[in-house]
DNA sequence: TCAATAGTGTCTTTGAGACACTATCGC
DNA sequence: GCGATAGTGTCTCAAAGACACTATTGA
């Protein structure tokens, strides 16, 4: 701002919504909290609440995933965060005038969620049950405009994934590059061909770090691949760009 | 959000601060208004005001640019605006907490500047001229946090010309693709290949349209250009990657 | 005829797409 | 050996980079 003082001008609740991601099963989730108080009592919604007087909105949103999750945020690769976008719509808190600073967070397979205070539980949900198809939704409607703000961060994802080194938020230490490649299938919803999917991450300098060993046998047969640590690179280009559609 | 009530939780201002830029006398240019109250009196900051009550952000963003600079809403191609990020540091205004939306703006060469109700004056600078390189800034220091949002600004745009057909936005119809070109050069501070600029512009299907005429001379001799309209197409696939650096 | 600008053509190199092939494991 | 998974090699084609060349204007 810089014209006017606020004298005058009236008061809002500024707020972080969260969408925490991360891949269960091979299966791109999302983080939902079922909802305990009105409006909007027993739907799903993203976690979040209101930013607090000495916070910015990103230690909100840190302490929020925390508070859900566990997930702290020390050093790095303590998880991932970054702003989303700013929802303001006057009506989309029938409450109160309030102002959404949406978040999205990653991480490696996740604990369980803790439910959150006033929350009646939370779960993780695949991305694609709640994404409006030609089907309609298999999931739940969620509350508020957190459908919007859940599509808007599902692309912000799916496109970050193209130029930046991003799907290594989702793969914990240490990791094969079949994983790697099963973080890619999972977000874009197909698989990138498994030769150029090497040459480009091998390729691309820094991406990930080999190391000396092999993963050690999981339960079907195989062979077992080599296990990689994640390098320092954070954009990849020219990007690798997904499959139309 | 999504958890509690917000008894008793403090109340926030909420704002938008613009970064309009243009393209004059082939610089790349931002709008900045002279600050005439403290704090930062006498220092240059961005535009913006307060969200009003039955305001989303985005129309508030609407409205202060019409204010500064006359650009209406009306119609596709009255100028194009879209939110850059919100910046909630907690001592962000020495005199309360103050939550700002920024956001980007666009529009061929515009008119000089009205001066808004208690700014001291408005004038374009070129961006060149206020960031900070090697040698520290040309111009000046700008107020409260505006440096950060400038700089933040000014990346995003240059990331978007690579792969969208943005730069359409700084260029009145019709237009010449010298013209065109040149908003790239002042953007990104290089020229792109003068051949290889057209072949990707005139490759991309509906990027730009022929009309049959030529423009009218001007004063240096040469050969006239071609004059195109602005086409459908919002994005460049594959991008059109600026020289490193 | 010259300077200035608009516009074309083309050679080379990079890298993506597609897909066949080889390697290593458990059984 | 077979099925399953990891990993390599290679042919083709699209497109960027670099740059030489031609075209059209005013003076």
């Amino acid at each position: 701002m810089s014209t006017d003082d606020s004298r005058g001008h009236p008061p809002f609740a500024v707020t972080v919504d969260l969408a925490v991601f991360t891949i269960r099963d091979g299966a791109f989730s999302v983080l939902l909290v079922e909802r305990g108080v009105e409006p909007y009592a027993g739907s799903w919604a993203l976690p979040g609440g209101f930013v607090e007087p000495h916070e910015d909105a990103e230690t909100a949103a840190w302490r929020e995933l925390h508070e859900e999750t566990g997930v702290e945020r020390f050093g790095r690769h303590g998880g991932h965060l970054e702003q989303l976008r700013t929802y303001s719509a006057p009506d989309r808190d029938p409450r109160m005038r309030v102002v959404s600073v949406a978040h999205v967070a990653f991480a490696p397979d996740l604990p369980e969620p803790r439910a959150g205070s006033d929350a009646a539980g939370a779960r993780w949900w695949a991305v694609d049950d709640l994404l409006v198809r030609s089907t309609g939704p298999d999931g739940p409607r969620l509350a508020f405009d957190h459908a919007e703000i859940l599509r808007d961060a599902v692309e912000r994802i799916r496109a970050k994934l193209e130029y930046t080194t991003l799907a290594l938020e989702f793969v914990a230490e240490p990791f094969t590059l079949p994983e790697l490649r099963r973080v890619y299938t999972a977000v874009w919803g197909s698989a990138p061909d498994l030769g150029n999917f090497r040459r480009k991450v091998l390729g691309t300098e820094d991406f990930v770090v080999p190391t000396q060993t092999h993963e050690t046998p999981s339960e079907a047969g195989g062979r077992r691949a080599l296990l990689y640590r994640r390098g320092a690179a954070a954009s990849i280009s020219p990007p690798m760009l997904r499959a139309i559609g």
